[in-house]
RNA sequence: AGAUCCGUAGCUCAGCCUGGUUAGAGCACUACACUGAUAAUGUAGGGGUCAGCAGUUCAAAUCUGCUCGGGUCUACCA
């Protein structure tokens, strides 16, 4: 065991971090930490896996921060937390990367490259920057398994995912569907969101739009229209027409429905089609009707209307909700051969189009307020169809052109898709066509902002494509019902962003058309009646080598012998597999989502079921999961999802989800603004535990966080420094004192008031902060133990404390200082360990070394500190606030008079409202006049006349009782004499005579304050109020003077590197008036500055010039021996 | 467009859940002081329509509604 304490030269953060983690790795201190509680029950935390494909950023360091500081602390509070470390490694963004370092597109896939080499180069590039992600790991402090990470594309990891799925297959959640989405006929493929994204894809065009006019049905359900329209009798002039507005008439033809919202207000108008000028009978949005009237128009001429003047009459037949259209009939508006009734049913049996349908999603921003509905061509036509069954007609194929049996149309494209110069847009001809028939209201050019394919330039459209689904919303009711057992932090996200998803939740879609990721393993026939989903590696060998024998020729010949050895693409897909009924089955070519290789982690992590069974059941679900906020309706998302259909089950217990990290001027943080934060840079230069430490405390994780470098700075020198130099004056003075804690512990109640105060602080501490942390609020902890060794330990304990460590024998009150500070600075430590570890351990291992209070070779393997209530005293912690606010205010009275703390005063006067407030005071009374130098203090009781005092209500005791009476009380009581207050205090209780009526008040019901002592200078803060006697007597200037002298000669003390110890002799040259002060106090003056001689001469011939009060002297101080 | 979070001093934040009468810290700035641990600290000073409007209440930074501004997620539409 070392005997003496280190003492640091100077505090240099990033230089101590560096040989902690030198020491970590020689003592494989995680790992450590990890087996010290073998046996101890599990905390479950689960690494959200990182991309490694790009570099890691500041904002990775905030959500890492908490997830590392929460694992430390679980493993302080005596649980075994494992973490292991895990790879995402799928998915689009590590596609394009490699696209873009090769020059390729995704055309030039299995022409230019073969998608083996393609996968392979994406397998290479997935962990390029794997040691720079470890790397920062292991400098920020982040303790997870980097050993033994899971790493998504391997083929244990895909064989769970290929088990969960068969899971869902089985259970009938796994189905393939049409799902409509972006996708670029010019290319012929579809688009991700995440493209769709790229900037540069909205742009704004002009389209031709056209509100078109649907006829109503005239029938049962229509007659109420009809009537208002007032034709009895079915006649040609009587047509009742449904306006609908497009930007892409081209969809016209695959019409299916009309939408209305069912709130909306809609009215029947009678008027002429501005191009026919037949007179018509149009329905429409109410707050629309501005967009296509005048208000000079309305019950206009009808019977004189000109063609050319170009006002047209119109009147209000009725008004109606949208709600009470919903199933009304109408003619199909542009028939053909491929979209009759009989097309329609081919493909969807039963359905029933051209109808009125209601949505929420109708809007009254644009158009005529009914929406067309083209199911194929829109994610909300194709919803609200399917609710309604109104069939699904897509009559334009994968190149962009109408499908045949469309007449004039048929061959056509619907936008220049290959750039064909002589191009004519179709959709300007379906206009004309529908001008011509009196079946369209308005046509114009129309500007908006829509999506365009990154590659080609070409517009996207909206198009069925097949896909596969997960029946997310067969469990919605029990995902939600689940999540409401789930701890969110903060609570909002749970409830709101999360749960509103929930509440909308759609069926997952699982499709994605790529080349790098997770196979789907199901395989189907041709005609796509038979199919199989495969669970397993075994299973497939199976099935392969089944395949060969029942089909023969060289199927599967490849795969025969060693069977499959890459579940990935190009070989799965040349694997052919046989149905039930002997014909041969192909896979289906898509690849999942990459959320559901995240979302499964907690079962293929641990490659389950196939391995690991009895580590899974103890593993799941996780007490503890971190990420982003982004994640909310990602990761957080499909855990949930998954562990709701796998098992019924949460996944998580408790869920944190972190804001994001914004630059200093609240920007998002990117490459391309160039105000990305470089964490090495930061951490390099400020070392990772105050980094760590201003992420945490400076705002909830959960709130934006305006990273700024000074906060940094601010960190470390006013927390990291503070703290370093409380440990360096301990080891100072201990060092010298020889303090290794071999005494007997000291029983609390015998330590002096001071440090019985400390100490009650520092376990109130104790209990806060933990209750923080276990509240997953470590902003609130830190704070608390910030503000703890700032304002108490620092700046009271030790400054008042400071003469215990440097005076007097090594005895009973001195070593209950260091015993006191020990403590103190230990449980510090332990408390702030698992939001900075390095620091923290670097002094308790420093501490630790001469005492052995402790076996574990770091703080991270010991417990975290426990309260021990039976030392909070409230009472003491009360009085010692009433000890600093008093000193507070006398010295802002010193300040007032110009009077410097080193000039003794006499008397300081403190009226005392209560005995117990006098009680308390004398208990710190001496540490008061220490503190500000005074001799003595002197308590008014009897105020009488002269203390004045101030009465005002208490109002959250009187609020309840008074309620309205309040503010004639509060008057009341403003206008009390000294004598009413006086007569009140007396008698404990008064009554007020208020409107007539007399309201009792009590004592507890009102707080009275002294304010003035007459002929004193006060100062006052609460209930407390000093007065201070500024009377300085030639015994007090003496005295002043002689401190002044002594802080003078410990300065030169201190300018010449003596040692504390080192004992000096003085000679000094005074004039008549300080010689006499000094040598008044010359043995004074020798104790404190330790001295032997000090001789006190008229005049010496050189020495160091001082000042004292404004007399020069001189001075030569020698060291002995 | 919807959901959600945020808006308090020049800056970073507390206080809001549970309403109570002078709205607090720190940083920065100015002056003075203290220091035998201090890169600290103390005292004093300037600095606030608590984003805005309306409501509830004896009383609103705090509760409710609306509006504005910022962020994020989702959607992107006739």
């Amino acid at each position: 065991m070392a005997n003496r304490y280190k003492e640091f030269k100077h505090l240099n953060l990033p230089a101590i971090e560096k040989e902690v983690l030198d020491r970590w790795q020689r003592e494989n201190a995680f790992q450590k930490s990890v087996e010290v509680r073998e046996g101890a029950q599990p905390f479950v935390f689960y690494e959200g896996p990182p991309s490694a494909n790009g570099m890691p950023g500041i904002h990775h360091v905030i959500s890492r921060t908490l997830k590392d500081l929460v694992c430390r602390y679980k493993t302080m509070q005596g649980f075994k937390v494992e973490r292991k470390g895990g790879w995402d490694t799928h998915g689009l963004p590590v596609e394009l990367g490699v696209e873009k370092e090769l020059g390729i597109t995704k055309e030039d896939i299995g022409k230019k490259i073969s998608i083996e080499e393609y996968n392979q180069k994406c397998r290479e590039a997935v962990l390029r920057y794997k040691d720079k992600w470890d790397e920062l790991t292991t400098k920020m402090g982040y303790w997870v398994d980097l050993e033994h990470p899971y790493i998504t594309f391997t083929n244990e990891y895909i064989e769970t995912l290929w088990w969960c799925l068969k899971q869902l297959y089985e259970k009938g959640l796994l189905y393939k569907s049409v799902s409509i989405q972006p996708y670029s006929p010019a290319a012929g493929t579809g688009l991700s969101s995440h493209e769709l994204n790229q900037p540069g894809t909205y742009r704004n065009v002009k389209d031709t739009s056209a509100v078109a006019m649907f006829k109503a049905v005239r029938n049962e359900k229509s007659a109420f229209l009809f009537q208002a329209a007032n034709c009895q009798l079915p006649t040609a002039n009587c047509e009742i027409f449904f306006l609908a507005w497009t930007t892409t008439p081209w969809t016209l033809p695959s019409n299916l429905g009309l939408t209305v919202g069912p709130n909306i207000d809609y009215v029947l108008v009678k008027t002429f089609n501005p191009y026919t000028h037949l007179p018509v009978n149009v329905i429409l949005a109410k707050a629309l009707l501005g967009k296509y009237f005048k208000p000079e128009g309305e019950n206009g001429d009808f019977d004189s209307y000109d063609e050319k003047v170009k006002l047209l009459p119109w009147k209000i037949l009725a008004e109606f909700k949208g709600s009470e259209l919903e199933g009304l009939e109408y003619e199909q508006l542009l028939p053909d051969e491929a979209n009759s009734l009989a097309a329609v049913q081919a493909i969807t049996p039963g359905a029933k189009p051209w109808r009125i349908l209601l949505g929420d999603f109708v809007t009254t921003e644009d158009g005529t307020g009914i929406v067309h509905t083209a199911p194929a061509f829109g994610a909300d036509d194709f919803r609200v169809g399917k609710k309604y069954n109104i069939g699904i007609l897509t009559l334009v194929d994968r190149e962009g052109k109408f499908v045949d049996g469309l007449g004039e149309f048929s061959g056509r494209y619907i936008k220049d898709y290959k750039s064909d110069p002589a191009y004519v847009d179709v959709n300007v001809d379906i206009s004309v066509k529908l001008k011509k028939e009196n079946r369209a209201f308005k046509v114009e050019k129309y500007e908006h902002s829509y999506p365009h394919c990154w590659r080609t330039d070409k517009p996207v459209v909206y198009y069925p494509l097949d896909a596969w689904f997960i029946r997310t919303t067969a469990v919605k009711d029990r995902m939600v019902e689940l999540n409401k057992t789930i701890n969110w932090k903060p609570e909002s996200t749970g409830t709101g962003r999360f749960g509103n998803w929930l509440e909308n939740m759609v069926d997952w879609n699982l499709s994605r058309s790529r080349y790098w990721g997770t196979p789907l393993p199901i395989w189907r026939t041709e005609d796509g009646r038979e199919e199989k989903c495969i669970g397993s590696i075994e299973e497939l060998n199976a099935e392969i080598r089944k395949a060969s024998e029942v089909l023969g020729g060289d199927v599967n010949t490849h795969y025969l012998h060693n069977g499959i050895l890459d579940l990935h693409k190009p070989y799965v897909d040349e694997v052919i597999l046989v149905s039930d009924s002997g014909k041969p089955m192909r896979r289906e070519p898509d690849l999942i989502d990459v959320w559901f290789d995240s979302g499964a982690m907690p079962y293929a992590q641990w490659h389950f079921p196939f391995e690991n069974q009895e580590k899974f059941t103890q593993n799941f679900p996780a007490d503890f999961i971190a990420e982003g906020v982004d994640q909310t309706r990602g990761w957080f998302y499909t855990l949930h999802a998954l562990g709701v259909m796998l098992f019924d089950s949460v996944a998580y217990k408790t869920v944190v989800s972190n804001g994001l990290v914004l630059d200093k001027n609240g920007n998002k943080m990117s490459k391309r603004l160039g105000n990305v934060v470089d964490p090495f840079k930061t951490i390099e230069q400020f070392g990772a535990d105050a980094t760590r430490w201003y992420l945490i405390t400076n705002a909830s994780p959960w709130d934006n966080l305006k990273f700024d470098i000074e906060g940094i700075k601010e960190v470390q020198r006013k927390f990291f420094g503070t703290l370093y130099n409380t440990y360096q004056f301990f080891a100072l003075y201990a060092n010298v004192d020889g303090f290794t804690f071999k005494e007997d512990y000291i029983p609390v109640a015998e330590r002096p008031e001071i440090d019985r105060w400390i100490l009650s602080s520092l376990q109130t501490l104790i209990k806060q902060a933990t209750a923080a942390l276990d509240e997953y609020e470590p902003t609130q902890a830190g704070r608390l133990i910030e503000d703890f060794v700032d304002e108490h330990l620092s700046n009271w304990y030790v400054r008042l404390c400071r003469r215990r460590f440097w005076k007097g024998d090594y005895e009973q009150d001195k070593i209950a200082a260091y015993q006191t500070l020990y403590e103190c600075l230990e449980t510090v430590v332990r408390l702030m360990a698992p939001i900075s570890p390095f620091f923290s351990d670097e002094i308790f291992i420093q501490l630790n070394a001469v005492t052995g209070k402790h076996h574990g070779q770091s703080v991270h393997h010991i417990l975290f500190p426990e309260v021990r209530e039976e030392l909070i005293d409230t009472e003491l912690e009360e009085r010692m606030q009433l000890a600093q606010d008093a000193s507070s205010l006398v010295l802002s009275l010193r300040k007032k008079a110009n009077i410097k703390v080193r000039q003794p005063l006499q008397k300081v006067l403190l009226p005392v409202l209560s005995p117990t407030m006098e009680q308390q005071l004398q208990k710190v009374e001496d540490l008061i006049k220490a503190e500000v130098n005074v001799k003595e203090m002197e308590y008014l009781t009897d105020t009488e006349g002269f203390i004045k005092k101030k009465i005002k209500p208490n109002f959250v005791a009187l609020g309840k009782k008074l309620g309205a009476r309040m503010k004639a009380v509060s008057t009341a009581l403003q206008n009390f004499s000294q004598h009413d207050i006086s007569l009140f205090e007396k008698e404990g209780r008064y009554s007020l005579p208020i409107n007539d009526e007399a309201v009792e008040l009590t004592l507890a019901e009102v707080e009275i304050t002294s304010e003035d002592i007459p002929g004193w200078s006060v100062a006052s803060k609460g209930p407390l109020t000093v007065a201070l006697d500024i009377n300085i007597t030639p015994e007090l200037e003496d005295e002043g003077n002689a401190r002044e002298f002594v802080n003078r000669i410990q300065k030169i003390r201190k300018d010449s590197g003596f040692d504390v110890t080192d004992r000096i002799d003085v000679k000094v040259a005074a004039n008549n008036g300080i010689a006499a002060s000094l040598s008044k106090f010359n043995n004074y003056i020798c104790a404190e500055i330790l001295a032997d001689t000090l001789e006190i001469t008229s005049t010496i011939a050189d020495g160091i010039e001082i000042e004292v009060n404004e007399n020069q002297l001189k001075v030569i101080v020698l060291k002995k021996g």
